[in-house]
RNA sequence: GCCGGUGUAGCUCAGUCGGUAGAGCAACUGAUUCGUAAUCAGUAGGUCGGCGGUUCAAUUCCGCCCAUCGGCUCCA
């Protein structure tokens, strides 16, 4: 006689055991035809679930937050049907629900082709159309063997021996002909897929994540409760794309790359006076929080990076140069010229901590296909800083440096910030001791700052854990800006050290920082938040002087003047052109402010001021503009 | 690096089932001096990513390479 209590908080009371869809169809019946699953006390479970004992049901329609991702994994399911009907002898792999979509890995040795896709999108329709019932059934493990072996599914083997112990069961779910390997659960039948969704594009993926594996083909795609949602997230993907950094970089004149330099940025002037205006501002920042600014060289010797252990490890990364029978390493990294600084002359405790910062322009020989406009690039410039101090100073230094991070990323505009914390992997150094020490510091400077955070354990360098902090870009793609890393090796290889208050000499614990990371990803994150229309502050171009006709000329270039003079990055157009086709082009270009003289304006001593959103703030003193915009550079307004 | 797509004028793109290419915008010239998101007319502009091969003939077909795009792996 189970007793089920309903989210509404009324109970229900039944003879013998029953289904979910038993207890939905006791409800109404267009419930028990709305229903796609139940979450039985707190566990998603199918509709056919039966339920035995006295349990909270709740129904779960495509109304619940629940929903999607059970279509989307029917999805896949469909999408797997349709494959292996339309391409017998493709065997199927796995396929889960993601964000926004879903996708299925199979392996066949013919690629698949955009016009396959087409294909395949049509025979889920049909399988949709088919209305085909979606059973739970339990196998024994071996006999699941037997069978997908004798069916040529040998990644489903794999997978069965893999992650079902032996002597458990195994759940298999059917849809007509059509059965996979599946924890569930699955909607009640194929029809409830409805006909919201759409294969997106095929790519290669391994085996199990792992590139010593064979490659699979992945096809993606995108599922949602019905068209219409399916048709506001490609248009959202649409609005997306017009923010893209690469797009925007062309179309504004920023910067552009070409095939001589792959993964390296030729900046042009406008892009090259964001770039200045943003690395000024940490220059600051990082003067104001006790750092020295030091600047190495780019160019190596080998014997440091052998010392430092990177020539064994990232050799094939690394740019070299050889000149005068000398090996040379094009630096990668700033670190072990850091520590140069730092050797040069005998340090005490009283030294300590020591902020080094350096702008320094460092080349990886990153792997082609991971090239990515600016968001991974071979020549970038970090706002790398690296901290010695002692293991006490631990703490109060990666406090200090989240306080000057979420400062800095809420003046860039940015509050959704994603942070991990790595910890101690299986091979390391250093004593788990000063592991201990150094991990707690690392999550109590996390808690003290009140942020969420992730952990991901065993994900740590080998050296030392840390800190990563990201941000998602226009697409939804995370890319990581700051971290935090403690190194318990790299001083000590390259011999640093300090006289500590007992006399003794001491290893000095070296933090590796950035802020923003890679200068170069940071401005291509900030060119798609702000789709191009960058805060006045960064904007490279702040205002444009628009004449009317040639009568206003003189005027406008001693405005020109003067704004220059007092620190303003404007331009004029003196083009003989209309008002109108003027304004469009700079509306374009995302200029914030649209400075129009005509006569009137020349009699008044005025400019007419238009903002690039379009609105029109009317005419006001040349003075007055200065001290509005002024008032926005230095607040940061967007 | 791996899988798949793409590479044609400064930009965005069309085209050629093998006979060396076209539009819009931009540029240039001329006219227009016109008050808040595109004034009109004309001119010029391309080794069709690179190198090889097949062919009487290749931008088109084939091979290799490079770059780029989307993923995967990687990211000190």
């Amino acid at each position: 006689m189970p007793v089920i209590s309903l989210p509404d908080g009324s109970q229900r009371t039944f003879n013998d055991s029953v289904t979910v869809h038993d207890v939905a169809a006791d409800i109404g019946p267009g419930l028990a035809k709305a229903a796609m699953a139940g979450r039985v006390n707190g566990e998603l479970v199918d509709t056919s679930f039966l339920i035995e004992v006295d349990s909270e049901l709740a129904i779960v329609t495509s109304r619940d937050d629940d929903a999607l991702p059970l279509l989307r994994h029917d999805a896949a399911h469909v999408m797997a049907q349709a494959v292996q009907e339309l391409y017998p002898g493709t065997q199927v792999t796995i396929g889960p629900a993601i964000e926004d979509g879903f996708y299925y890995d199979f392996a066949r040795d013919e690629p698949f082709t955009p016009e396959d896709l087409k294909k395949i999108e049509q025979r889920m329709q049909e399988i949709v159309k088919r209305n085909l019932p979606i059973t739970r059934e339990v196998w024994d493990r071996e006999e699941a063997i037997k069978t997908f072996d004798s069916i040529g599914e040998t990644y489903k083997v794999e997978i069965i021996k893999e992650f079902i112990p032996e002597g458990e069961e195994v759940s298999v779910y059917r849809q007509g002909e059509w059965f996979d390997v599946c924890r569930g659960p699955h909607l009640p039948s194929t029809n409830m897929l409805g006909k919201g969704f759409k294969l997106m594009k095929v790519a290669g993926a391994y085996w199990r994540g792992d590139s010593n594996n064979e490659m699979l083909q992945r096809i993606y795609g995108t599922a949602w409760r019905d068209k219409k949602e399916l048709k506001a997230y490609l248009h959202r993907l649409e609005e997306a794309e017009k923010r893209d950094h690469r797009k925007i970089g062309k179309t504004q004149d920023l910067f552009h790359t070409q095939e001589e330099s792959p993964g390296m940025a030729f900046w042009h002037d406008k892009g090259w006076r964001i770039y200045l205006t943003v690395q000024q501002y940490v220059r600051d920042k990082l003067k104001d929080n006790g750092y020295q600014e030091v600047h190495t060289p780019q160019v190596i010797d080998r014997s440091l990076w052998e010392k430092s252990g990177h020539w064994d490890k990232f050799r094939d990364d690394i740019f070299v140069t050889e000149t005068d029978d000398r090996v040379y390493a094009i630096k990668p990294m700033n670190c072990p010229a850091h520590i140069q600084i730092y050797n040069h002359g005998l340090k005490s405790y009283r030294d300590l901590p020591l902020r080094l910062a350096e702008f320094g322009s460092c080349h990886r020989n990153e792997p082609s296909g991971t090239l990515h406009g600016l968001m991974r690039v071979r020549n970038f410039v970090q706002d790398d800083a690296h901290i010695f101090c002692t293991e006490d100073q631990i703490l109060s230094e990666v406090i200090a440096f989240n306080t000057l991070l979420l400062e800095v990323y809420k003046d860039f505009g940015f509050d959704e910030v994603l942070v991990k914390l790595s910890t101690r992997p299986e091979k390391r150094v250093g004593s788990d001791e000063v592991w201990d020490k150094a991990e707690k510091a690392l999550e109590e400077a996390l808690n003290q700052q009140g942020l969420d955070w992730e952990l991901q354990p065993g994900e740590g360098a080998f050296y030392g854990p840390k800190i990563e902090f990201s941000l998602r870009d226009c697409l939804g793609r995370v890319w990581q800006l700051g971290t935090i890393q403690l190194d318990f090796s790299m001083p000590d290889r390259l011999g640093a050290s300090y006289i500590a208050e007992d006399n003794s000499k001491k290893v000095p614990v070296m933090l590796h920082r950035a802020i923003l990371g890679s200068l170069e990803r940071f401005i291509g994150i900030l060119i798609e938040h702000y789709a191009g229309a960058l805060p006045i502050w960064l904007a490279p171009v702040q205002a444009v002087l628009l004449n009317i006709t040639d009568r206003q000329s003189e005027y406008l270039n001693k405005c020109l003047k003067s704004l220059r003079d007092n620190g303003f990055r404007v331009e004029s157009d003196l083009r003989n052109e209309k008002i109108g086709f003027k304004i469009r082009e700079h509306t374009l270009m995302r200029v914030p402010y649209l400075l129009v003289i005509g006569d009137r304006e020349m009699e008044e001593g005025t400019v007419a001021v238009r903002t690039r959103t379009g609105e029109d703030l009317g005419s006001m003193p040349l003075s007055e503009f200065m001290e509005r915009a002024n008032a926005e550079v230095s607040q940061r307004v967007n």
